[in-house]
DNA sequence: TTGTAGGCGTTATCAC
DNA sequence: GTGATAACGCCTACAA
């Protein structure tokens, strides 16, 4: 069934087959009814590709989950909750507006995965997030007017074809910081992923701040331990790593820098025998479901991750329709903290060495 | 940059750039490698609407979830659990065999998104899972010749086009039970969702053939109880239900029916000062990364998700390339029994009354 | 081995 | 208000 077939039944041209589809004004009111009769009946729909050949854009979206290349007993990224939620609700806001998502995972060695879709018309705009771009890729893309958001990547948009969107890593670092502080703890590390990455330096810089605000100054050397930021194994390894260092005198209270993390911090905790939150007061950046029925339930500090898809996904459909916008950044304000029962007081008197 | 402004620089024809595009065997080893360069060097990739138009089909998946409108109150379906992890093994399997996955939260209301997919062209085949879908809908996309794989939604293949998965859920169902009463539990309960799910009634009937075959009659008025099978407060309202009716000899043991029940009975039987397993034995069926963090954690029976998703995704692809195969239906074998500390024996004296 | 011609289904342009 | 015609970029005959 094509608009020809559909012409003929309603006995006009395809020219205005075409026009009742496309809503165009100068079709009479009858003209439109019997056409769009005979549509209906026929449960006939445009084809796509024909359409997207004469130049309309199509209304698919990409979304790009970097991720590195997974090792095999651990789970890749794109299996951790923050994106499992961002990607469901992004699914749900494009589908609002009419569009479709496509979504893929890119792997370093499948780059030119964005390349080929873009090149190939099959998306009209795309969001990339998960682990760090590079740099290369980033100038390619911006170069060749590909329509991105960016989330999470880099602070400033280079271009007016790229909008970034952040979460508010900063405040969220800062956030976490201060209750451990408003509880009384002095003795504070942070267990956080690769340094190359915005988000994790923002929330260490939020998370420093904090501390360094309220008096107490941040050994980095004794208290900052790094693991890779989208895994399990990452918090476990960097926890057991920092907890081994400060054995002799613990840390009172323990940040870790993402949800992922978190739980492999929380499961390296209870590994070395230690109690949360009598020994160890636990927080964490990044909101996860596990979070909630781990007991004690885990408090953390996060940015609503349905504002961030929509702020994605809108941002994008309007970046499409509208052509080109001005460079622009955005950080999603809301922060909140959800204060569960993983943070204790602090005695003053440290708990002391532990093994 | 098109095919034949390639043509022009490499010094042949469109024709020439399109075999080569195509590995045809017919170009010669210089020619080849020159059309090649000039591809590599300019970025080219074919427009996929061109290549869809004259014929070929496309390398687009889609993936259907079917959902009822959501409660303000409440997550979708989409957002569960097992949805999540089917949706990340699906994009990452699609994606290996070099094709792409769009997947659509469908609504009562708005059936016709999938009708629209197919008849634009827009996708090759899909995946249809999730709540279940209307018969009149499937007699619509069986006659249409849509190519579809379907997820537990019925049982056998109505046609060619329209390949059947379904996860083992009589034998799941069958070791839940039969693992209760291997710890010597009698006094069993159900939770579980909508009767008209295939899934529900499998799952049960699977459930009651183990405690009949061990001689322990199941009295559905006084055991079984229903929820909203996707939602975490069906299953905490459906054991809420359930443990009231029961309160004056309650039941030492309780299957839920799917996973997200599963963490809403947790919560239900927490809240209602009953303890795990000491009170209660608890067992969900299917797997939930949750289930792992609760104190205690909690058994399951499940299928691999995986291969759920390697059998859908590969089939469908199959029956796409390959056109048309003879119906068929296919259950994942694999069951799993995740033994966790949710479950204990069963002491003849029963626990007696507890609000 | 290579090139030429025609058509896929739609929309935009121009004429009536 | 409506219809004819020419693109869009590619692939598949068929011809050389």
């Amino acid at each position: 069934m094509n608009s020809s077939e559909i012409a003929k039944l309603a006995c006009v041209s395809r020219t205005t087959v075409s026009r009742v589809l496309n809503g165009h004004a100068s079709v009479s009111e009858g003209t439109r009814e019997r056409v769009e009769a005979v549509i209906r009946e026929h449960n006939y729909f445009p084809d796509a590709a024909a359409r997207n050949l004469v130049g309309k854009q199509n209304k698919v979206l990409g979304l790009f989950i970097m991720d590195v290349a997974a090792t095999s007993d651990e789970y890749t990224i794109s299996r951790s909750q923050f994106f499992y939620d961002y990607i469901a609700f992004a699914i749900d806001i494009t589908n609002r507006h009419g569009y479709n998502l496509m979504t893929t995972i890119v792997h370093e060695d499948s780059m030119d995965d964005i390349d080929r879709l873009f090149q190939s018309r099959s998306i009209s705009g795309g969001i990339i997030m998960g682990d760090h771009l590079d740099q290369n890729a980033l100038a390619r893309f911006s170069a060749r007017g590909y329509k991105l958001v960016l989330y999470n990547q880099i602070r400033r948009s280079p271009a007016s074809n790229i909008i970034v969107v952040n979460y508010d890593n900063f405040k969220c670092g800062r956030l976490a910081g201060e209750e451990l502080v408003r509880q009384g703890h002095t003795k504070i590390a942070h267990v956080t992923g690769e340094p190359n990455k915005l988000s994790v330096r923002d929330r260490l810089e939020g998370f420093e701040t904090a501390l360094t605000a309220a008096g107490i100054p941040f050994d980095r050397a004794r208290y900052l331990e790094y693991g890779a930021f989208n895994r399990r194994s990452g918090g476990y390894g960097a926890t057991q790593r920092l907890l081994q260092r400060n054995r002799d005198d613990l840390p009172t209270a323990l940040c870790a820098g993402s949800a992922t993390m978190l739980m492999g911090t929380f499961e390296a905790i209870r590994d070395l025998g230690l109690r949360i939150p009598e020994d160890i007061s636990l927080i964490g950046i990044d909101e996860v479901d596990t979070a909630i029925y781990t007991s004690p339930p885990l408090s953390v500090v996060s940015t609503c991750c349905e504002e961030i898809a929509k702020l994605t996904v809108v941002r994008l459909i309007e970046l499409i329709e509208q052509g080109s916008v001005t460079p622009c950044d955005y950080v999603i304000p809301k922060v909140t903290l959800t204060l569960r029962s993983s943070i204790s007081t602090c005695k003053s008197g440290s708990p002391g060495s532990k093994p």
